[in-house]
DNA sequence: CTTTCGCTTTGAAACGATTTAATGAATCGT
DNA sequence: ACGATTCATTAAATCGTTTCAAAGCGAAAG
């Protein structure tokens, strides 16, 4: 039923390895060869192995990336920058979701591993990137999005989260708030807690501003409106919110405005983190903390070229608009 | 330095064979042994080369998944829906996007015939199913989703997209709308065209009610928003709106509330379609027509195992918010 | 007329895992 | 104690492609 280069080559009236040669490096092959090689695959319906193809060449023509949660459109831009950038080079980008799962992360990790993929890029779940750097071991470059790794068999592209916690609030002081509130969680997810830090070191410093930690379970749009639902009903409410992502700013702003005794930005201000498409598109459209997500995927698979250990860091940048 | 089972054989004093047993069928080996060879990859970090082993069976074990656009959160529900049912039958889900592009979308079937996928779910970028069909032909179970396809080398899994236009539709007929306007484009893309043709059907049956159309050239948040925008300008407006997605709803809504004075659904009622998380946090939560998207996931999955030519089709249902 | 050069093509050897039939060793029943 | 039956292991064949050294062959050079 399979049809091989040596069912080719015979209908073509040459060997394999011309017909290898045709397909690979038609200019080392006759003119009249090569269309005779094409009439035959096309005759057949040749469709080459790639699994022999690999084995040959020790490596696969495909990069895995592994993302955190397919939900966030935050990572389908990330995918969007890789597979732009990839394409060029001829390479294939598959994602897959961990979904935040250990067990996951692990089997994916492995997957690609056995695949002696091109490269894997990856946002880990937490701080244990033995796995990564098992892989790096491997032979496998890898690149880490959205963390900063020190560890050094591993190349990272980052934004500076604490940076982005910090500018989010100084938006936040900027504007008078002194009652602040970070909306995030798990505490364990390296982004809320870098975010929190910088957040809580730009309160430090500012004289008569406090921090409340607000913690939910999970970086959703549910979870955030939760969140809001709750604040509404206290008695003592903070007048600035810092969320640790746009999916929770737009539940909190969701919750917060649908009763309509309290007004964004005017009795509590937002800030959000990652400007995602929807930002733009709240009832009061969402200032958010935005990392340049379609570059962070296209620098990933330009690092994957490289000399493995090379950090990248991006900054991020307030886009402000009217809930902060 | 790549290490292979006769490196493992070696260490553990045993054949290749045997290693290859050990992995794949403990039970055939002695205990014992098996503990050796276990140590062995230990010592070594022997990891299974995928390309050799798919090589010998003929078929790899990962599943592409060929997605139309991955921003929208509808098919990142569907991936989810696969990936949770493909692991119980040990395989994975690998993410594409074809964007909307067609000469992606052939570059990734390619990608998957070659690679012997142990099948290709995807949502085809218009009816021309001819690049699915030669697949199929070659041995790879194909399943489409959200296609509601005739051909019968291929499996369908299904919404049932007139019925869903029609559902909106008389939603909004039933509020008493009856200049009825229809936001959704391109033309050519299968799920806009039923949609549409749903809405047609249930306007020309109701007395006294007309349909508009009004075209955009991509199903985004954006292209809503700006539709939106030049509704506004109009001086007759529809009083009932039908967005053929969630996120061009989100765009039109966004547009319509911003200024105040239309007032959602008072003056214009507005029904969505696919009810992704955002639909009930947007400002006046959002009416839309719900798609199973995990169960198409997981229904598409099971196809793959069955004999091919099999049409599941599932109804849609109006989540009934506050928008229409 | 021989030598040399350049261009095509070939045949065989990899790549690494799995499988098959065959072999050897141990256990059993009688 | 002997053939029959398990059980564990092995050696060799196989999957389909690419590569590499070698060979074929005609034309140009001497």
């Amino acid at each position: 039923m399979a049809v091989s280069v040596k069912d080719v080559a015979r209908v073509a009236g040459v060997s394999a390895g011309t017909v290898s040669n045709a397909l690979n490096h038609p200019e080392r092959v006759a003119e009249e060869t090569v269309e005779r090689v094409r009439a035959a695959i096309r005759e057949l319906g040749y469709v080459r192995n790639d699994a022999a193809r690999q084995l040959r060449a020790g490596r696969s023509r495909s990069v895995g990336l592994i993302v955190l949660d397919m939900r966030n459109p935050f990572y389908a831009d990330v995918a969007r920058g890789a597979d732009a950038r990839a394409e060029r080079d001829g390479l294939s980008v598959l994602v897959s979701d961990s979904a935040r799962d250990h067990g996951r992360e692990r089997r994916l990790v492995d997957l690609f591993a056995e695949q002696r993929a091109s490269g894997v890029i990856a946002t880990p779940l937490t701080d244990d990137l033995a796995p990564f750097e098992a892989l790096a071991r491997h032979g496998v470059p890898v690149v880490l999005v959205d963390h900063e790794g020190d560890s050094d068999g591993l190349s990272t592209v980052s934004v500076d989260d604490r940076k982005g916690g910090r500018l989010a609030v100084e938006r936040l002081l900027a504007r008078g708030c002194r009652r602040i509130a970070f909306v995030g969680g798990p505490r364990d997810l390296r982004q809320v807690r870098d975010r929190f830090e910088g957040a809580r070191r730009a309160v430090a410093e500012a004289p008569g501003a406090a921090l409340e930690r607000i913690d939910i379970d999970d970086l959703t749009v549910d979870h955030g409106r939760a969140a809001g639902e709750r604040l509404l009903r206290r008695s003592e409410r903070p007048d600035g919110l810092f969320a640790a992502n746009d999916l929770v700013a737009v539940g909190l702003l969701q919750a917060l405005t649908m009763t309509g005794d309290v007004r964004v930005p005017g009795d509590i201000a937002l800030v959000g983190y990652d400007d995602i498409d929807f930002a733009a598109s709240t009832v009061v459209p969402l200032t958010s903390v935005r990392q340049p997500a379609e570059l962070l995927g296209a620098t990933a698979i330009e690092l994957l070229g490289r000399a493995p250990g090379e950090h990248v860091r991006f900054e991020p940048e307030v886009i402000g608009r009217a809930t902060a």
